[in-house]
DNA sequence: TATTAAGCGAGACGGTACGTCCTGTCTTTTC
DNA sequence: GAAAAGACAGGACGTACCGTCTCGCTTAATA
């Protein structure tokens, strides 16, 4: 079960060096832009050597993987969806805040230059798809699951289509900037999507 | 209306050189992938001086996507969605062959490559919206009005919204890896999304 | 007899160029320095097609012979050494111009540049002694040689020697800036070499 | 005393990059002359990186500087001209072997570059001037220190018009090609010389 | 309480690619 | 047919980073 070269210790790991270099990550992929960063700047804007980049991660990607990671600390596991009873007013809700936080310049960048990392590197792509992405539609799912119990949504729907019919289309237009992400246009999302996946008989 | 560096003389330009530039780019980003895309290597593999890429294309991300350009010549513009009064047969037919497009081997690697270009530059991302998408969404919207017309679908359906809420899912999966691009899951979406865009009384 | 190109018509060479190039190239090498001297800049400050210094001019090298002889057109085998009848006197005077020139900063650029072509290109050296050198070497003995008949100089003595003896030294001196080309030192050289010249019995 | 860029650690610094370094540009000009000689060929046949080479030299000519330098190791400053007795047999035999060590192909192409990137930079001339001329003149200057206290040289001779009076002519032969760098001619450049350096009253 | 061994900052190293500049050739257009 | 203009293939420039590799230094676990 060894690596092919001696691991690295974790337990010896610093703290400190780990935090700076995953801000030093985030900032600096938000003034330069992905295709400007480089393992040198971060580990200068740290305080770091390169090596201690290079012992604990292993891609530029999943230092700015980790960078997410850190941030979204605590959310994930905990957080879930609102559940007032009104779905469609629920729903409404978080595609307004997703549209807000896409765009937002503060997250537009260093969000842009992970889905980059993600298209380029399939292990990065699995690794994000199993940390942080399955769990978030889980928590989206489960939302849905509720309202399905409710009455609200075909029994027969599949709650993954509905989520990427729901979450897709604002993630295509913050991509290809196809358009603007208004919150008329999360509404108008929400209220097509969710028509086409109530029960057959509904009212 | 005049450039701050004096222009190329575009009627000199070498039509052998810029194909083969384009063909180069294409296939080593089929063969490499695009983080290891460099201009160094498909000038040479052009048999092309660097200068002549650079007086030609003002990024990397340019020449792949006249490299895109160059292969959907004359499609643009002349083609049109299938319109056999089935809606839905349609929609399907090209959701799947979008899925099938996708899942090409030959046509993963470039279309990522191109993606991550769009992401990284907004100004090749506004090119691409003007030259390749819009069209190819006013193509879509064409099939959609004519369904409209039909009363197939809802007088007062955002076609935008509908284009993204059809063809953005399959988008999404791709990107991320986050399931399977099968026929299934284009039909699923096709048959949830048309559920909730037909008109309210239901024909 | 003929060129394995065809060989440019030189009856329907434009004078204007010429001159233009030789000029441009007397005054960048001035400018910028041998170095960074390039044929793009010779033509542009010219206001000539590169074409035009390549087929009249075999290198760079040679375009900046040509400027030398150009300027020095019309001294070259009408001129002589004053020759007063005070041979030491003569040549002081001599040397005295010669170090002056050196040490002017309008000359001191151009003849390094030319001394550094002599150095690099064997062809170029050659013609330089054919069309420079030796002229001016004869002008140099044949002032010697009147002294030598006027019983100031050794009967034996061999001029291309004396010459050398004479001028060398301060082009040593220019060439690694290893002192002042003062007249001091000029009449020094002439002093010293001259006694070692005198004939034997003299006083 | 600090340097405006973050000097390079000497401490840290690899001999054997340096050596090789050294090493391939001596070859390098041997065999393809100064005027193709480059960093990147360098740097590729000692097996390093181009940074190393700017990291530690400020420009190609002290590169070149530097090799010479290593092959004149331990020569400067314990060597001293033959002392005989017999100047003008001392000198000869010096004015003899440095002639044919710049007949030496193996030295002409190496040497020639030095003076083209000596006559090129002034800053690179006066360091050769300090650390290899100014020495070697000094060993000169003293062999005939040695030879005026015997008498066998006027009082008052300017010794370093004496030293440039007798190696300047041989320099300036190869430098121009004018003539072959003989033994006689060495001979003859020494016997005429010294007889200029006598005392008045003849020994 | 020393010893020791890992992580650490620092940065030199062999390399690759960058984007610029220039070379020498070729072609088009003008005179 | 020479000349101005300038695109072309090619190649070196000097710079920026890559990922690897020592260096001393600090620091936590072991002896």
């Amino acid at each position: 079960m060894s690596q092919n070269r001696t691991a690295p210790d974790a337990t010896r790991r610093s703290e400190r060096s780990r935090r700076a270099i995953l801000a030093a990550a985030f900032e600096l992929v938000g003034e330069v832009g992905y295709s400007k960063l480089s393992i040198e700047a971060i580990a200068a804007r740290a305080g770091a050597g390169k090596q201690t980049i290079y012992r604990w991660w292993p891609s530029k990607g999943a230092v700015l993987f980790d960078a997410f990671l850190m941030l979204s600390e605590g959310e994930t596991g905990t957080a879930a969806l609102p559940d007032t009873g009104d779905l469609e007013a629920d729903l409404k809700t978080v595609l307004r805040a997703t549209a807000e936080e896409l765009s937002d310049p503060r997250y537009d960048g260093p969000m842009r230059a992970l889905n980059i990392e993600i298209l380029n590197d399939p292990v990065l792509a699995a690794d994000y798809l199993q940390r942080l992405d399955l769990p978030m539609k889980e928590i989206k799912k489960e939302r849905l699951r509720s309202a399905q119990c409710a009455g609200d949504l075909a029994a027969d729907l599949d709650l993954d289509v509905a989520v990427d019919l729901l979450f897709a289309p604002l993630l295509s237009r913050w991509m290809f900037r196809s358009g603007p992400l208004s919150a008329e246009f999360a509404d108008t999302v929400v209220e097509t999507a969710l028509r086409g996946m109530r029960p057959a008989g509904g009212g």
